[in-house]
DNA sequence: TTGTAAGCGTTATCAG
DNA sequence: CTGATAACGCTTACAA
């Protein structure tokens, strides 16, 4: 299982030319005649030659690889963000190196230096948590972007080399609730479980909306759902415990279409009707907007597009361009069947 | 942003020592006397030095890299799969390189060549849709086994340099109908989608189960559903159409969680109850058996297991060790809401 | 305990 | 167009 590996000397020598010649056709150099460069690939095909990609990458100082973050590759959101990049990267030449971080930032810094020292050629991010409210703690994504460039995923930092793209959640957000509101609807329930940066845009989007309308924020409109983000019977939890206190609304708005879910099966619990009753309305767009009756409303922040663009910038950086370093895109409410 | 990388020869110069002493600090040998040891460590750190990862790849021929393929890294099945995994490879030293082939053997063969290219020390297939009926399609994998060790979670191939790690999906879905016919059930609709190597045990499963308690499995007790995995409405239309056709069941065994969801979304469309007129039992236990009402009963297929399990016997192959060619663990019926 | 020097398999720079 | 040959940065006998 372990036969001496056939390198480019054997090719060499077998061609009757030298490791020179052998690499160029390796590398498609023009310089090469036709003859030879046959001569060259039949010994090529006959051995199964496979060059060596550490020696390369030694030489080329690059393996053409990307390290992707995320904080949980089996978070349905992330996970598709994942998924899209790879396909992108891979149609591009590039392999992609997954690191699942969690949430702690120790961690991070962690799996920041280790991609760093296996020399990827750029990072993504992926999600929003990866930036922090206090700025210090953003210094790892600076670390690492004097390095590589860095790319974030609906998150944004403005930094030497870091470029990011995101989608428009302040006024997604703003616009769900304007529309919820235009229908006479005024008490809110606004659902999140993330302090992060797009968490922290969408809930001021959510904030300025009611004050643009003249609506109070105060006193439990907004409810924060701390626990395992998988777990929706203990959302349903949350959101029927608030009930029982005293505080009844007349929609959910949520940060995340597992949340909005969870405002579903808190409703059938409560026997409450949706939509007549209950407006939800999700973001994300998810699948799970189809698993469930009626079908979920949900905030669609283009997550395909996002990627294309981001993969499209980070080509551009690494050829050596200029590239606009945040790139916001719009999102869109598709309407189903938790919304009048 | 590119000042001239620090190596080993600086650390040498700067220490006062040769090379071979830094490397010896660096590889942590015993031969290196307490003082010198100091006197380097201080150097690496004061001018930050980093080892080049494809130089040592070179040397020691190995990046500590395992490869990773899945048909699409974003089936909620299959990410939880590659999180456990590359949790628990992260935990042995591994970084993951990841491969979604989406399911054409095509593509597949040429993820797996690459793979190889990257010189990976292994290679894990997530999903049992990578083994196909047709022996000759299987050939690839034989081919990636001459080269490194190959794993294949949820799925069974009998090779030189393959193990295989599976949930005894046979038996689990033989005990599911065997539960639903001892409550008296008798038309039973079994939902599938896949005829991957797991996918023709779960139906097996289930024909004998039937044939055990003489039950006929003809007309269109067992349903193919060919759309899109996501597709949670189109599963529904199909079970709709089946049931318009006069075809009426009272349970529903689904191959797949999100085959099971759209049996509940037919059933609500019908205003038929669940369980009380219909039963309804997944595969996987996915998150999705808590979205909806009444929640989910499911097979739950211990993947956490399995890749632990995987993962050792993968580091026990690396390390020269004789291990187990096949490892079958037990599912097991949780059972929730829509079933009595 | 430490140093010298020979790989590891490419790429790239020069001459020819 | 082709061939020597020097990097690339590290590991590892083999000497000392």
């Amino acid at each position: 299982m372990k036969e001496h590996a056939v390198t480019i000397y054997d090719i060499s020598k077998q061609a009757g030319v030298s490791i020179a010649t052998v690499s160029r056709v390796l590398n498609g150099s023009d310089n090469v005649s036709e003859a030879t460069r046959q001569k060259v690939l039949k010994a090529m095909e006959e051995s199964g030659y496979t060059p060596n990609a550490f020696a390369r990458g030694l030489g080329l100082n690059t393996m053409k690889t990307i390290g992707i973050m995320a904080a949980d590759s089996s978070d349905p959101y992330l996970a598709k963000g994942i998924y899209f990049l790879e396909q992108l990267l891979r149609g591009e030449g590039y392999d992609c190196l997954l690191c699942c971080t969690g949430y702690s930032l120790k961690n991070r810094i962690a799996s920041m230096e280790l991609l760093i020292t296996k020399k990827v050629d750029g990072i993504i991010l992926v999600g929003s948590n990866f930036v922090y409210e206090d700025d210090a703690d953003n210094k790892y994504i600076l670390d690492a972007a004097a390095q590589v460039p860095v790319m974030l995923l609906n998150a944004a930092l403005d930094a030497p080399n870091v470029y990011s793209i995101t989608s428009d959640d302040y006024t997604s957000m703003y616009n769900a609730a304007n529309m919820l509101i235009s229908e006479g609807i005024t008490d809110i329930l606004y659902f999140f479980n993330s302090r992060s940066y797009s968490g922290r845009r969408k809930e001021a989007g959510f904030r300025d909306a009611m004050k643009a309308a003249g609506l109070s924020t105060g006193d439990g409109t907004l409810q924060f759902y701390r626990g395992n983000r998988e777990d929706v019977p203990a959302m349903a939890d949350l959101l029927e415990h608030v009930w029982d206190q005293g505080h009844h609304f007349e929609a959910v708005l949520a940060s995340d279409d597992t949340l909005a879910i969870s405002a579903l099966k808190f409703a059938v619990r409560k026997g409450i009707k949706v939509p007549e009753e209950l407006s939800v309305i999700g973001y994300n767009n998810s699948m799970l907007t189809a698993c469930v009756t009626p079908e979920l409303s949900s905030i669609d922040n283009r997550q395909e597009t996002l990627c294309q663009h981001l993969t499209a910038t980070l080509m551009g950086v690494l050829g050596g361009n200029e590239m606009p370093k945040q790139t916001v895109f719009a999102g869109e409410l598709i309407r189903r069947g938790t919304t009048r």
